[in-house]
DNA sequence: CAGTGGTCTAGACCACTGG
DNA sequence: CAGTGGTCTAGACCACTGC
């Protein structure tokens, strides 16, 4: 690997006085190492070069490889452990599964009473709505894969999510493959279909519990449950998967903290 | 300002063989300067001290400082500018509200719409119930005071809050200054009681529409209502507002961001 | 132009892990 | 003990702001 320059090539400056986009170097080391992991060079729960074999071989300081790492741990892409290692993050790790599971109980810490109970209830191929077209960057009509499932905790229903995903890249998912595997979804998909989530956006509100959501749930019709939209992303902002969750929130509530 | 160690003092070691706690220098130097924000010695707004400065203040390198400015910028306690300094952060800024209010227009930016019409309509001194305060981590019966606001948009009222604050340092807050004041109510907190909020924790239900809230919010009765409970903390950790909103989510709707 | 934060480097040393 | 990430320093230079 050649040594970058520490600035932007001006031949890419169009228009004549605009301002050249400066670019650190860190910055552009970053990326190269975010090459590294989309293309599967490095896989989730691997170790990555250490920060010496890295400078040496994009021919810079260990300091500036370090503030890219720092930047990539602070986006969660990759974890720091003193003394082995940096490694590819994985959501085949329970801390990290409360990180996009903000449903916690009223009383006790999150997670405190055991795994939830997944049932899946569906898994079709279908085609794309216009709405799911859009939330997922396809066109209308191609092929999605919906699913839903139910999550119950100490064996109450507590969460139905109706999920849809592009059939492309999860060629092969079925109702089964879902119900067998044991363990956070995500974590699945990063190791059957090399799917990484990276972040995600939830739209939520309070609505009524309607159609089959109230038997489901357990509830009377028209109790209000939270309805959680979330679009998940995987690099480079692409998004990869759209979910619907409603939540009963009797016993539960959705935390967030705000910093 | 006498130079730090860079090593904990090991006489707080009591039982034999307990591990020593490390403390690197710059986490002592975010210390130092997270005492001078509490004591206001630099106020909302204002410019710190230049990192050349701190690095002679405190006996260390501007490497150092820098890392810990690195962390207190992280935290939002402190924003940087470059080319002109360090400034202690503050809520009178449009785009640090939308921090603490996730609530957003189903269509167009955060914000888009204007700002809100706020409508004070109560504001007293109460005594603190058990359950108020726990959450404030006072007294069952301490003096608190007690308001409740209407936010409207587009002359819609959207979200009822009821909120507490501990009466002592909000000493002389009545409806009229909460009415008189135009811009973010913590802004507010800041410069006239020297109270700056730091972060926040939300817990979030579903729950239908009660009490005098359906009227308040032109809704019928048992409409679903998102109901966000929010304790917000000033430095340290010390609670200093209990929030009880409700939203209505049918042209808005809560979001988050996970990643 | 001086002063600020931002980047990059090189080197020394420390803390932690595992063989 | 060697190898990893973590801390600290000192110095050079760059980008941005305002006078």
């Amino acid at each position: 690997m050649a040594a970058v320059p520490p600035f932007a090539d001006p031949s890419a400056d169009a228009a004549a006085g605009a301002a050249v986009a400066f670019s650190p170097l860190y910055q552009q080391i970053k990326g190269l190492i975010l090459q590294s992991l989309q293309s599967g060079e490095w896989k989730p729960g691997e170790a990555i070069p250490s920060e010496m074999e890295l400078a040496a071989r994009y021919r810079v300081s260990q300091g500036t490889v370090r503030k890219a790492i720092d930047e990539l741990a602070a986006d969660h892409l990759v974890v720091r452990r003193q003394g082995k290692g940096t490694f590819v993050a994985t959501h085949a790790e329970n801390h990290v599964q409360f990180r996009f599971l903000k449903l916690v109980p009223d009383t006790g810490a999150p997670g405190s009473e055991g795994p939830a109970q997944r049932d899946i209830i569906d898994c079709r191929r279908i085609r794309a709505s216009a709405e799911i077209a859009r939330a997922l960057s396809l066109r209308s009509g191609d092929a999605v894969l919906q699913a839903r499932r139910v999550l119950s905790y100490a064996g109450v229903p507590t969460i139905v999510e109706d999920l849809w995903l592009p059939a492309t890249p999860f060629k092969g998912l079925t109702a089964e493959r879902l119900s067998d595997y044991h363990g956070p979804m995500y974590a699945l998909f990063e190791t059957e279909f090399n799917v990484r989530m990276v972040r995600a956006d939830e739209k939520i509100r309070a609505v009524p519990a309607a159609d089959g959501l109230d038997s489901l749930l357990q509830v009377s019709a028209g109790t209000p449950l939270l309805s959680v939209e979330r679009i998940a992303y995987t690099y480079q902002d692409i998004p990869m998967e759209l979910r619907r969750g409603y939540y009963r929130t009797d016993t539960h509530h959705y935390h967030n903290r705000l910093s």
